[in-house]
DNA sequence: TCTGGGGTCCTTCAGCTC
DNA sequence: TCTGGAGCTGAAGGACCC
């Protein structure tokens, strides 16, 4: 695999790091440049091609391969040809009709992202995970046990490399916005410093919608003010920005505009919703076959509470209807739970208020928030309760999934949905004929 | 072209209490 | 007793990220 590194903008090259300095003063271009922003190149389908080596090469995509599948990640090969996340399979088959699916193996790139992310804890304990394949570092502390950060980010990357097998890009810099930044202008398998006397030069340039945290209707509203790059957005006076763009957005933007980012790394203390969705494969209007769905969810949402040992407090209901407006309906309940019978109770009485009758839908969801600690929950009990209610038998349900597999026990609705993951398994939806 | 699934954060509005 | 404002919480929707 290359191990070559961009040449462009500040970059270190090998000899710098090796020499430890980057110019005749001795002033390093990584002097004040602590965080490291992490991520793996493509990095699902790296995963995969780990195990299939004659892919190497040859336009790949992992995603669904359903009738609405969406590609989920796509090798640089395959982008040549325009292919992206989050673009249908259908529109992904037509601009490279010889493309390789391969459906997507989360528990695989969990293992894997477990691996890096262990690699980084072994350099510092600041790392903040974004998702599976990238993260930002603090390395303050690590420097003078391991050298200037651009040294540790080589490090990295060469570790990274030679035990997962699959590269990634780094970006350093003085704060977490730049370093992203960075690290993606670095892409693939490079590393990129930005000095902290160069982040305004390597900002302003940049277009508006290269900027974290400025999507499409962003970028719009961005263009109709006729601000096309940073640089704009930095001479442009903020109430303009918080008129068109609201209170947080406008000042958020203005001092990332200057390079001003005061957010530290920060080691994520825990969850703060669960949730799962489904589209189905065609539109449906059965209320019984969404009820059944809604079970399935609510019975899924309420496993994964038990085995990472939360409660939720509130119930959210998602609905998509088939012209793909969305609408949310949420319920707090008196006291947070992580038994499925109560959130499938919830969720149910949400959409049966919805008068919905038979409106075609295209996806539900369920949605657990406002997490507590399930060890220290306050439970709402009943005078009538029995000794052991639902929460016991869903907990035995848990262990004997975890005994002979998931899906062997679940409810009697759910029985001949097809087969299981978690509980429900397979979508209760009718699937396309031929 | 036709849009997955899992999340987080922000804004707005309504209802409640003081 | 009535009224208005502040502050809080819940609900809903939207935008964004990977």
């Amino acid at each position: 695999m290359s191990r070559s590194q961009i040449t462009r903008g500040a970059r270190l090259t090998q000899a710098d790091l090796a020499r430890g300095t980057d110019g005749a003063d001795g002033h390093r271009d990584d002097d004040g440049c602590p965080i490291l922003h992490v991520d793996m190149d493509a990095f699902y389908a790296s995963c995969e091609l780990r195990s299939r080596p004659d892919l190497v090469g040859l336009p790949m995509i992992v995603g669904g391969d359903g009738s609405r599948g969406v590609v989920t990640a796509a090798t640089y090969e395959a982008r040549k040809y325009g292919i992206h996340s989050a673009m249908p399979m259908s529109r992904a088959k037509r601009l490279c009709p010889d493309v390789v699916i391969l459906p997507p193996d989360f528990a695989l790139y969990t293992e894997v992202s477990a691996g890096v992310m262990a690699v980084f804890r072994d350099v510092t304990p600041l790392v903040e995970p974004l998702s599976l394949d990238e993260a930002f570092l603090d390395v303050s502390g690590a420097i003078r046990r391991m050298g200037p950060p651009a040294v540790i980010a080589e490090d990295i990357r060469s570790r990274v490399h030679d035990e997962q097998g699959i590269t990634c890009s780094v970006g350093v810099a003085s704060t977490k916005f730049v370093a992203k930044l960075a690290s993606t202008r670095a892409k693939p398998d490079g590393l990129l410093v930005v000095p902290a006397d160069r982040v305004v030069s390597f900002l302003h340039p940049l277009p508006v919608g290269e900027l974290w945290g400025v999507g499409e209707k962003t970028e719009e509203a961005l263009l109709r003010l006729g601000l096309t790059t940073v640089g704009d957005i930095a001479h442009t006076p903020l109430d303009t920005l918080v008129r068109a763009l609201g209170q947080a957005s406008g000042a958020h933007l203005a001092a990332l505009a200057w390079g001003r980012d005061p957010r530290s790394v920060e080691v994520p203390e825990g969850e703060k919703s669960i949730g799962n969705e489904e589209t189905f494969p065609r539109d449906v209007d059965d209320p019984e076959v969404i009820r059944r769905e809604l079970l399935r969810l609510s019975e899924k949402v309420a496993a994964r509470l038990r085995q990472q040992g939360y409660a939720g407090r509130t119930v959210v209901l998602k609905v998509r209807f088939a012209d793909f407006s969305t609408i949310t309906r949420s319920r707090t309940l008196r006291s947070p739970t992580d038994v499925g019978r109560d959130i499938y109770a919830t969720a149910r009485d949400l959409y049966d208020a919805l008068g919905l009758q038979r409106a075609r839908l295209r996806l539900v969801g369920v949605r657990a928030e406002g997490l507590v600690d399930a060890a220290e929950a306050p439970r709402q009990m009943l005078l009538d309760e029995p000794e052991l209610g639902w929460r016991e038998a869903e907990q035995a349900v848990d262990r004997a999934s975890a005994r002979f597999g998931r899906g062997s026990v679940r409810p009697a609705r759910l029985l001949g949905t097809g087969e299981g993951d978690g509980f429900g398994g397979a979508p209760v939806a009718p699937r396309p004929r031929g």
